[in-house]
DNA sequence: TTATGTATACATGTATACAATCACGGAGGA
DNA sequence: TCCTCCGTGATTGTATACATGTATACATAA
């Protein structure tokens, strides 16, 4: 197995929540810090600025994203309407080969819940769900709209995640894809969605009305 | 005004199908070409990448996107799903100013119609149907769809393209929009876009089926 | 006080040189 | 004939050095 690039790097601490919405990221610091100059760092920022995990300006240091109320609704819009699609096309065509991988990722997913990667886990589970649907870049933007999701979850409190509920949802989830159940499905994933979103706009509000 | 950046004019390029799609597109020629060494042409076959423009992959030289068939098609559902969305979500928030700004872009596209850069002002003419809906990420990744699927249309025949129907379809949604009937639009939207996805498939299957 | 100009420090953008990797073709052997 | 195994040329990846642009602080003038 090669080593994690640079970037995955960098994306993984962005996600945990080590490199908080709106860090700074020099060149020249994360160059001195892995050992490399500054060509390789500026490859990985461009990477991580594709997916949207940073925001780079021309002549200006490169920053975690940080996202405004209303991007972080409009982000939620999204996911609803593109996963939404996405389970309407796979629930149809989903084989027992399909839901036995999506009980596997169930159990991975479970088990790393409350662990640092938990994003990970959840973004293999939400895969395994949208497999059947066979529309591959549709299944990309929905996983870079969660990833700049989980940023600004992971900015704050870590035991305000709700990790029960969220856990619950995937397994009724599962649940509606084994009986075939698309309305129900839907409607699960809707109130999960709307649910993280609510969440996050509370814990946004929390911290910008009370600074410090 | 400042000149356009390096990225900014392959992008021209592949658009007006100057670059074909399969092109390769070498550092070591395009630093040639530009007068400036590998490192700015890095960075903006990056941003083609980010794009989804060109394809790139570790120690391999990039190449302008050559989309399969089933890649169209996913590419069109999007289109279908997102320019939906936001179609439904500006009709009932359009004011006259919007509607004066529509009406200016419709002009300016038809002008453009026929020469090199129609999609650009196709562009243009969309971004003002859907400004009102406030959703600018949304509308980031439907230019970024629509630019993919115009790649592949440049690559054929420039007069199988159909300007009349695309001229009168764009005034029939803009009349729709006036007169507030998203049904219509909605309607008028889904022919618009699987006209141009079947004959995009025709000319690929020409193509293909006929190499020389 | 407010605004503007300027100097300095720092971060990014770019050029050049070198190292690592890959594609291709030809030699050798089963 | 076909397959495997190198070598060679070409292409990309990286390090170093320099050029350019930006921000901050301070001085100066209205």
């Amino acid at each position: 197995m090669p080593p994690p690039s640079i970037a995955q790097i960098l994306q993984d601490e962005i996600l945990s929540g080590a490199l908080p919405p709106g860090t700074p990221l020099s060149q020249a610091d994360l160059a001195m810090r892995f050992g490399v100059s500054r060509i390789p760092i500026r490859d990985a920022l461009a990477k991580l600025s594709a997916t949207g995990l940073i925001t780079a300006s021309p002549n200006r240091t490169a920053t975690v994203l940080k996202m405004t109320r209303d991007e972080v609704i409009e982000a939620y819009n999204l996911r609803l309407l593109l996963e939404g699609d996405l389970l309407a096309r796979a629930i149809p065509q989903m084989t027992d080969s399909h839901l036995s991988a999506i009980g596997y990722a169930l159990e991975r997913s479970s088990l790393e819940a409350r662990q640092s990667n938990w994003a990970e886990g959840d973004r293999m589970f939400h895969d395994a769900i949208y497999a059947a649907a066979g529309q591959p870049r549709q299944q990309a933007m929905v996983n870079d709209l969660r990833r700049i999701c989980c940023i600004q979850i992971a900015g704050y409190n870590q035991l305000t995640r709700n990790t029960d509920r969220w856990l619950t949802d995937h397994q009724r989830l599962t649940n509606a894809c084994r009986a075939g159940n698309l309305r129900r499905a839907t409607r699960i994933l809707r109130r999960h969605l709307n649910g993280a979103r609510n969440h996050l706009l509370r814990e946004m509000d929390r911290k910008t009305t009370r600074p410090a």
